[in-house]
DNA sequence: ACTATCATAGCTGTATACACCATACCAGTA
DNA sequence: TACTGGTATGGTGTATACAGCTATGATAGT
């Protein structure tokens, strides 16, 4: 069965995400070539595309290496989706649709049911599609951009918090929902970005919590 | 003689900054293999990254087509690039090393130069050492990724600026280079980025006067 | 005269063989 | 024993043949 190489990049970018190919990881084009029953070639073209979105790091004569991110690092990309979040409203944003606001209803059930029975990778499933749910709001097309690509570099190791203490992250996710979803129902993107701002903050606390040295005060 | 694949991107990116693919031009691979004597599967690899950068589109049966942009986009460019330039004192700075300032020296001259003598390619130089330049003092890995990434967007659409009013915008540039060379010997990398900001501001001016409608207050 | 269809040329996409590179292991030596 | 150098192995990088897609122009039908 072929299926298409948009799609192979979902999956290993998920993969990635999920922890399932850990930082420092190798992974051979080979493998993955008998895997989707297809050549080098095209394996080798998502590749190079997880390379430039920063998850993997491709090394001649060894192989393709999970990225591994210091610290710092983290908290570079945390201290600017910050402050990507904060221009969500002022960036010509999109009006929000009644077909927007309906996505947040079953995935406000999923994530309540998540709570009662934690499942990381359900958990996984909501946040993305919250994610890429706000991403529809954002009219400015780079600033839609850079909230994916930061949001994907940062995901692997959230999911490390997530693993961590599932059931306040559970809760918080609920809350961030039903927040987001009022704050469409009026209508205001300015709201949202300033929300998803505050939940960004709240994660970054956690993991300099589980990760860092001392939750001090950022941004 | 074969050169490495960094080289021929950079090659390829300039051109398509200096106009020389033209937007919606199309470029074939097997072309490029032949010019730098190489084989297709190299190319594609760079084409793919300028591709990732935004800079072409490839299309299946057709060829890699430089990237057209509307004015609208220009202009969601321009507003992000405002943002991210005010950002640059804030996100950890690096601070500015005497090496640092002492290559706006030549800069300087050159640019005074092309003031007495326009040059296109010259100017052009130019304005890519000093986005370099300060590049440098931005700590903060991806806000620098993206500092490079919209610079190199828009940089085609700038460049039509450039022919259009030579002697203002290289006078422009001098002025660029003096305040920006005083701010880092003071070691205001904030400064810096406002003065940026204002610069970008300047040229969103210029490209709403002979392009856009009205050149009504942004951001 | 115009439209729809089809053949064709030329491009990109894929498979594959081979060259090159990095690493680990092992033998030889001080 | 510690260290150096050669070599085997298994990976990525490149060249190339071929498959598949797209736009174009010729051609036949209306």
């Amino acid at each position: 069965m072929r299926i298409e190489l948009d799609h192979i990049h979902e999956i290993l970018r998920d993969r990635i995400c999920l922890l399932e190919y850990r930082p420092g990881a190798i992974i051979r084009e080979g493998e993955l070539a008998l895997e989707f029953d297809i050549s080098r070639t095209p394996i080798r073209e998502v590749l190079q595309r997880l390379e430039n979105a920063g998850l993997v790091e491709i090394r001649n004569g060894v192989g393709t290496i999970v990225s591994e991110r210091t610290l710092v690092e983290i908290k570079q990309i945390y201290q600017i989706r910050l402050r990507l979040a904060a221009l969500i409203g002022d960036m010509t944003p999109n009006t929000c649709r009644p077909e927007d606001i309906a996505t947040f209803e079953p995935l406000l059930e999923r994530a309540h049911a998540v709570v009662k029975n934690f499942d990381a990778r359900e958990y996984w499933h909501i946040d993305h599609e919250v994610h890429f749910a706000i991403g529809r709001l954002i009219g400015n097309a780079p600033l839609n951009e850079m909230w994916d690509r930061y949001y994907f570099q940062i995901a692997s190791f959230w999911y490390q918090v997530i693993e961590a203490e599932p059931l306040d992250v559970s809760r918080s996710l609920v809350r961030e929902l039903e927040d987001v979803r009022e704050a469409m129902i009026r209508n205001d993107v300015s709201a949202v970005g300033y929300i998803e701002r505050n939940y960004i903050s709240y994660g970054f606390d956690r993991v300099l919590a589980i990760f860092g040295e001392r939750p001090d005060r950022h941004c």
